[in-house]
RNA sequence: GCCGGAGUGGCGGAACUGGUAGACGCGCCGGAUUCAAAAUCCGGUUCUGGCAACAGAGUGGGAGUUCGAUUCUCCCCUCCGGCACCA
């Protein structure tokens, strides 16, 4: 064994070894528990950052970990390979987004090796393989056969210059993103997936979801939106009866007016003969798009000339339209109803309009309406007959009240899924447009239709809208001529199957075979937590569209779920002549500390300069404090990056970078290294005799089984790698203080450092791989069996109790863990510390908690 | 505005089921080693008072429950994240 610890030698050997041996490749194997570990797959970018070096490493240790607890265990990568980014760079760097994305991809898996994870490469997949999204294809033209599927136009943004489609982040106020010209909206055609056919189930499964973080199913649940209520019809004299949605019907005669959208038929009906109502709806379509100042935008309105007639009570309402109403949501009419609804009091306080209380919170008193609506539930009253009830008794004999003219409805507000992208860069929609014979999915037998890769990005229209050879097919049913559709699919739809195609990437007879169903479902899921809700709402999505394919038979993609906290730096930056920020790079400055050690301010390194300190934020371009991985894995190799990475805070929570906590993680690794080396050079450890020990013996081989007792729940059921990791390195204190070289002295500190390597092999593997073998195993470290704590090696022949007196700590006692209660009250009381403060006093209780403490109550 | 999550030393964080607050690491201070430095090793490090033993205070603020609260309850403040005219 070498004495100095030399890490770039040690990984690159190992993961020479990992891929030459194939140690990661995994089959499926009924007899075996299974272990699905997925991360967040990438998308190739250009070079790994420090956010995919957390996410993971948090992956390959619960991996690793899973695969020494004795677990089948699967952990494949591949590449999110379509998106926006890659036509970006071809149209600066003039290489098509094909080139530039498989060099990137190559680029990238390279860093992946250097950091050694555990994957299994031989399930590797790009999305923008042919062979992968041909099954994304198949699967759009069943669901568009089974009616899942549909085309209806859509709002999309539009550059006049440039003749093409953005996507809201390349509108920027307003404006195009390369021609700075006015941004237009334009209806066209679009795709779109019913994913609120499949809202109810949704909804209900997040509950069986009991290991997700519960701040993620609350995201999801409020994106479904799930409202009940009912729906109402107001009959109108000489126009189609006005449909609205409440999910307050108690409150229905408190109604003093009814709203509807600018977009609703009946607002277009009365602008015909109404100039000012005319002219209203034109200022709401103009508006109505600049989302951005929303918050801001007042509520206004104006009456359109019609009435309404109650349903109950017959008295004519006034129909107003006005700019809050959403055409999208509901029938695009609501009920107003003033006393009880904090938007509709505003506005009706704005207009004149009356406002009638019908729900008080006691039943007889009126509530205060001054200053605010009174938005709880209560007691009915100025109902009428419904007087008396409450919000569900008044739900029940209202809708049998009404018959008919009421309806009880659930609405969602999820909207259908739009999968159209006006992008060049994607998997093709694989339909044919004929126009004898309509829109007609692709036939199975010309599947894929596969992307033209040698093309030239330009900036404007999509390369395939030119390329008329492409787009000119026959139609497969009648044989005229026919034209492909020239979209692409929303590059979210690549990520909502694959890690059910990693379970079977090579097969070519159908988009998953009876191996997706051992591996399936994902036992652990890693992840950002800005994919909360879309990817993962449709990966869920996805999953019982494809269970009801018949393709799996479980009901959702992901038992556990891990969301992983944002990497930080600091940020530093100097004022520009002009008075802006100049971000500097916090590779490039010297910190600078106040006399307690706080960062106050920095050096430039290269000029002495001083620099402004911005704190930490999290890494970015924007604020130039990304740290790149590859320099750290070259200064300090993969395992310190890895070690410093899952011990500097919990996976779940946001990760300060700090290069002396680099330098920490690898010191300990040092540390670490010497004191196997220091325990080589002697004489090979005997058996390890449990009973013949003496007490510092003991006490270091509970430390021992102390630690495996508490890394094993820590990596397990706790997913807290930061403090399995501080409990190698108490453990690794110990070892260091633990001065015995006798025989016995030799077995205990092997069985040791044994421990402190095996619990410590998932996190940093390189050096625990070679560490193993310098302590004598045959195996690697990766085939041995993770160990478990001795309960025998944690009974003490002492134990420590702590003794209070009115609950604050007065002393210490050290008793015989078969000691009576009498004895340690007696023992308690007669503590000279704790007699000190029991002296004039009158003890009134005494309280014993067993191995813990004593507390005596005095007055 | 609504819905989540969080506030603990100089810093990152620990304390999992109501039972020794501050594990572990960073930083800082002192020492050893060294011609010197780096590296390494040893010791100290919540605050206040005290030579010390020890005492008092202390987990964002205020109340409460309890023998005992970082942990449970109520109110308030701050920060982070999500949604935001959803009827």
């Amino acid at each position: 064994m070498q004495e100095h610890y030399d890490p770039q030698g040690i990984e690159e050997r190992l993961q020479s070894h990992w891929e030459d041996a194939q140690v990661f490749q995994v089959t499926e194997d009924a007899s075996r528990d299974k272990y699905y570990c997925l991360s967040m797959f990438p998308y190739p970018s250009g070079r790994l950052h420090m956010g995919h070096v957390r996410n993971y490493t948090i992956g390959d240790v619960l991996a690793r970990y899973q695969r020494m607890c004795g677990k089948n265990v699967l952990q494949p990568i591949g590449w999110d390979a379509f998106g926006l980014p890659a036509e970006n760079a071809a149209i600066k760097h003039q290489v098509p987004p094909a080139a530039w994305t498989r060099d990137n991809i190559d680029y990238m898996r390279k860093q992946l090796k250097r950091l050694g994870f555990a994957y299994d490469w031989s399930r590797e997949v790009a999305t923008c393989d042919p062979d992968y999204y041909r099954w994304e294809q198949w699967l759009f033209t069943r669901l568009l056969r089974k009616g899942l599927v549909y085309r209806k136009n859509s709002v999309v943004n539009w550059d006049p210059v440039d003749h093409t489609v953005l996507a809201n982040e390349q509108v920027i106020d307003g404006r195009g993103w390369r021609s700075g010209a006015l941004v237009e909206q334009r209806e066209i055609p679009q795709w779109f997936l019913k994913i609120t056919d499949y809202a109810q189930e949704l909804l209900d499964n997040l509950d069986t979801l009991e290991g997700w973080p519960e701040a993620v199913k609350t995201m999801q649940r409020n994106w479904i939106g799930r409202s009940e209520g009912l729906q109402i019809e107001f009959s109108v004299p000489s126009a189609k009866p006005l449909r609205v949605f409440t999910t307050r019907p108690d409150t229905l005669m408190g109604v003093t007016y009814l709203a509807v959208a600018a977009a609703h038929p009946l607002a277009v009906q009365a602008a015909q003969d109404n100039p000012a109502v005319a002219e209203f709806i034109a200022q709401c379509q103009q508006q109505g798009t600049a989302a951005a100042d929303l918050e801001t935008q007042q509520k206004k309105g104006i009456a359109l000339g019609i009435n309404a007639i109650h349903p109950i009570s017959g008295k004519p309402i006034p129909v107003w339209v006005a700019n809050f109403v959403l055409m999208s949501y509901g029938t695009g009419a609501v009920m107003s109803v003033p006393a009880h609804d904090q938007r509709d009091w505003e506005f009706a306080q704005a207009y004149g309009l009356p406002i009638k209380p019908v729900i008080s919170a006691d039943g007889s008193s009126v509530p205060d309406l001054d200053e605010a609506a009174f938005t709880e539930r209560g007691i009915l009253i100025n109902s009428g007959l419904f007087d008396g009830l409450d919000f569900s008794g008044a739900f029940v004999a209202l809708q049998a009240h009404l018959g008919a003219r009421a309806e009880k409805q659930i609405n969602y507000r999820l909207r259908d899924w739009g999968v159209s992208r006006q992008r060049y860069w994607g998997c093709p929609i694989p339909v044919i447009y004929c126009e004898q014979c309509g829109d007609l999915p692709v036939p199975d037998e010309q599947l894929p239709v596969a992307l033209p890769e040698e093309v030239t990005v330009s900036g404007g229209a999509s390369p395939l809208a030119a390329m008329q050879d492409w787009i000119k097919v026959p139609c497969p049913q009648c044989g005229q001529a026919a034209r492909r559709e020239t979209d692409t699919f929303d590059t979210f739809f690549e990520s909502s199957w694959y890690y059910a195609r990693f379970a079977c990437p090579d097969s070519g007879a159908a988009m998953l075979d009876e191996r997706a169903n051992y591996w399936a479902p994902v036992d652990q899921y890693v992840g950002g937590v800005e994919h909360a809700i879309l990817h993962l709402l449709y990966a869920r999505f996805f999953h019982k569209l494809m269970r009801d394919e018949g393709l799996l038979d479980s009901d959702e993609p992901f038992t556990r779920l891990l969301t992983q906290g944002m990497v930080l730096a600091d940020c530093y930056f100097q004022r520009d002549d002009k008075g802006g920020q100049q971000w500097i790079s916090p590779v490039d400055v010297e910190p600078q500390r106040d006399a307690s050690g706080r960062v106050v301010a920095g050096v430039l390194k290269s000029d002495g300069s001083t620099v402004e300190y911005d704190g930490m934020n999290k890494m970015s371009k924007s604020k130039n404090n990304g740290i790149d991985p590859q320099l750290m894995i070259e200064r300090y190799g993969a395992d310190t990056v890895r070690l410093f990475m899952m011990f500097a805070a919990p996976p779940d929570q946001s990760l300060e970078w700090s290069d002396t906590g680099v330098e920490g993680a690898y010191r300990f690794l040092k540390r670490l290294w010497r004191q196997v080396y220091l325990h080589v050079q002697g004489a090979a450890a005997p058996a390890l005799q449990p009973d013949a020990l003496d007490a510092a013996q003991k006490t270091l081989r509970a430390k021992t089984h102390e630690t495996l007792r508490k890394a094993g729940d820590d990596l397990g059921r706790r997913a807290t790698f930061n403090t399995a990791i501080a409990a190698v390195m108490e453990l690794l204190n110990s070892i260091a203080r633990f001065d015995d070289a006798s025989e016995q002295g030799r077995a205990v500190r092997q069985e040791a450092l044994d421990a402190a390597v095996q619990v410590l092999a998932p996190i940093a593997p390189h050096i625990c791989a070679e560490l193993w073998q310098a302590l004598g195993h045959a195996e690697a470290v990766i085939d041995s069996v993770w160990p478990q704590a001795d309960p025998a090696a944690l009974v003490s022949d002492t134990l420590e109790l702590v003794v209070q007196v009115n609950g604050k700590l007065r002393g210490r006692l050290s008793v015989s863990p078969d000691a009576s209660k009498e004895e340690i009250l007696q023992a308690a009381r007669a503590d000279e510390n704790v007699l000190r403060h029991l002296q004039d006093k009158t003890l009134r209780k005494e309280i014993y908690v067993p191995g813990k403490l004593v507390n005596l109550v005095v007055g």
